[in-house]
DNA sequence: CTGAAAGCGCTAACAC
DNA sequence: GTGTTAGCGCTTTCAG
């Protein structure tokens, strides 16, 4: 490409075009595009109406060089980005953080972790300053990234909890409390076996919810038994094969009257093989997700969930992350925000023994 | 922020310093860091031995500048960031956007269009070198801002077709006839009362596939009857409430024995509607919809659907749109995707008559 | 209040 | 092969 010039041969209009027109310098015509004093207010008039009748708008890419920012920040996630995309939840979640930064003047880019590169090229983004700051969707124990980032002082906060890292910022909602009083709420209605269709072991969210299942199960004097958690994997698929599965294989006397999944994307192939095996929901089997993804109250029968204010979550991850980014005082490095069950049809009582 | 530093007070590492630790000029590391032909292969092996020692990473913006191209393209949206990320088929667009993206050194970042701003808030985008170039998700009749691109000669591709823009780069599904098979597969079942809850009327998405009903319903020797199309707005909830009151005051001989929904995510609430009033699916009411999103197999009873190659037209957009920036030969401007009507138990002939 | 000039970190002529 | 140098378009001291 030649310099100054489009593809299409229209001179691209410059600061120094401006300048030259205005008979001013380029420090004045900065100094009007910055809102900056030392301007004559007649100049500043002059200059601001010659760019408006252009339509000159200053290069992004020249004011990142010289600012030592590029306004950008990215999101990066754990899951692939057919995964991630695949989920009303993670919508939500972009909803949140991409309307804050925006509305702020940032933008931002999804990125999801490469897990086969050893090198952590996520560091590549810092280390080449393309972004400013990094949302961290999700982190392992002890996360590597996390860690490094954190020795580098670089800006970033963790949504979900970041275990083994001390004093990181963090926004997550309470996952542990949340998967407790879906469970304690099944347990209220009567039920004694209880199954859990877990999420990733290697995820936060997945243990914290696990561990939620557990407590309520204890707290209600009921044993926590390790082969009424279904450990189904990542895809719709996946979790229809398993639970189905699992309930064909499972004597009547034996069978979970109830399950709580690990959110409201699973549930809908739980509900479904539960249906193609002959069992009703909630006659035979009451159902309970998390996340209240905004189609589960339309399903049929309507889904009981864990209400999550996760957009909020993205929302407040964003905004701390440009407290951060822009040295602002934080009033707290960890937020953690509440959820609540919502009842709906999918629940009922166990029916009494034939 | 002071010069050269980082926050924590780390220096940058740059070009510069390779360069001298290296005893070369940068000009020298520069080649070596683009693969350019004229170093010797000793110094090539020297220097890249440094970079990699040091973790160096050539500064994004710098040479952004310099090439005058900042490898990041923009998704502009029709619809809000809530509107657009609550719907399964826009994330299915997303990945294989950022699929085809990322893998070929690309970022993008995802906007919406401001319907309040009169001034095309849009172009400020590539007056100011942000972008190297634009997919436009949807666009409108004679879409001004893919107008004003066109003038420029700025590089861009249209998800969905552009009516009134000649020789417009687009890539598409065949909504129209998508929406003529699936309407036609509800007459072969013996329909005769369809109903459409519609899309919007502001996007050609809308339109074409109110288009295909029409054209079925004629095709099949039926009145197109405008009352038997509900335009129920955007969310689900609306969709609901329209839907609900629709069935609640039509007489029963009158009453659509079928509904084509614009798509799976208004199918929910549409069968939801139907179910809280006393109707069953599909002995009373068949359902179809489009799209064929993941979840619809799984729903209750499972939804019948045109499936449409979603995440496909997000990549064939993106890797047109690259071509195009690069300069390259692009075998056909416009590309339209195939769909196919899967049935499913949302399906069923209408009863006969009591 | 204004302008000259020194960069920001890199690429790409152009000379040697 | 290698180095020198002139920018890319902007911000920001520092003089005046």
């Amino acid at each position: 490409m030649t310099k100054r010039t489009n593809d299409n041969g229209t001179e691209r209009i410059t600061m120094t075009d401006i300048a030259k027109m205005a008979g001013v310098s380029v420090a004045t015509v900065s100094r009007v595009i910055n809102d900056s004093p030392g301007v004559s207010d007649e100049n500043r008039k002059r200059i601001s109406k010659l760019i408006e009748e252009l339509g000159y708008q200053p290069n992004f890419t020249a004011r990142n060089l010289v600012r030592q920012s590029t306004r950008t920040i990215a999101v990066i996630n754990m899951q692939t980005l057919g995964q991630l995309h695949a989920q009303p939840a993670s919508g939500r979640m972009l909803q949140g953080i991409e309307s804050v930064l925006t509305s702020n003047g940032y933008r931002c880019t999804i990125l999801s972790r490469d897990e086969f590169a050893q090198d952590m090229s996520e560091l590549r983004l810092i280390k080449g300053g393309s972004v400013d700051g990094i949302l961290l969707n999700g982190a392992k124990l002890n996360d590597p990234l996390a860690l490094e980032l954190t020795q580098r002082n670089f800006p970033f906060v963790i949504i979900g909890r970041a275990i083994g890292l001390v004093n990181s910022h963090y926004v997550d909602i309470d996952n542990v409390f949340g998967a407790y009083s879906a469970v304690e709420s099944l347990v209220r209605l009567g039920h004694r076996r209880i199954a859990h269709v877990c999420g990733s072991q290697q995820t936060n969210l997945g243990v914290e919810r696990l561990e939620g299942y557990r407590r309520a199960l204890l707290e209600a004097g009921l044993a926590y038994n390790e082969s009424l958690v279904i450990d189904a994997g990542l895809t719709r698929k996946e979790v229809y094969t398993s639970v189905r599965r699992f309930f064909e294989n499972i004597a009547q006397e034996e069978r979970p009257t109830a399950v709580f999944t690990f959110n409201d994307f699973f549930a809908i192939p739980v509900i479904r093989a539960l249906l193609d095996l002959g069992l009703q929901v909630p006659r035979d089997v009451s159902v309970i997700g998390f996340d209240d993804d905004e189609a589960s109250q339309y399903l049929n029968p309507p889904l009981a969930s864990v209400r999550a204010p996760i957009s909020e979550m993205g929302m407040k991850a964003a905004e701390m992350l440009l407290k951060l980014i822009q040295g602002k005082q934080i009033d707290s490095r960890q937020v953690i925000l509440q959820t609540r069950v919502i009842e709906r049809d999918s629940l009922g009582s166990p029916s009494p023994p034939a």
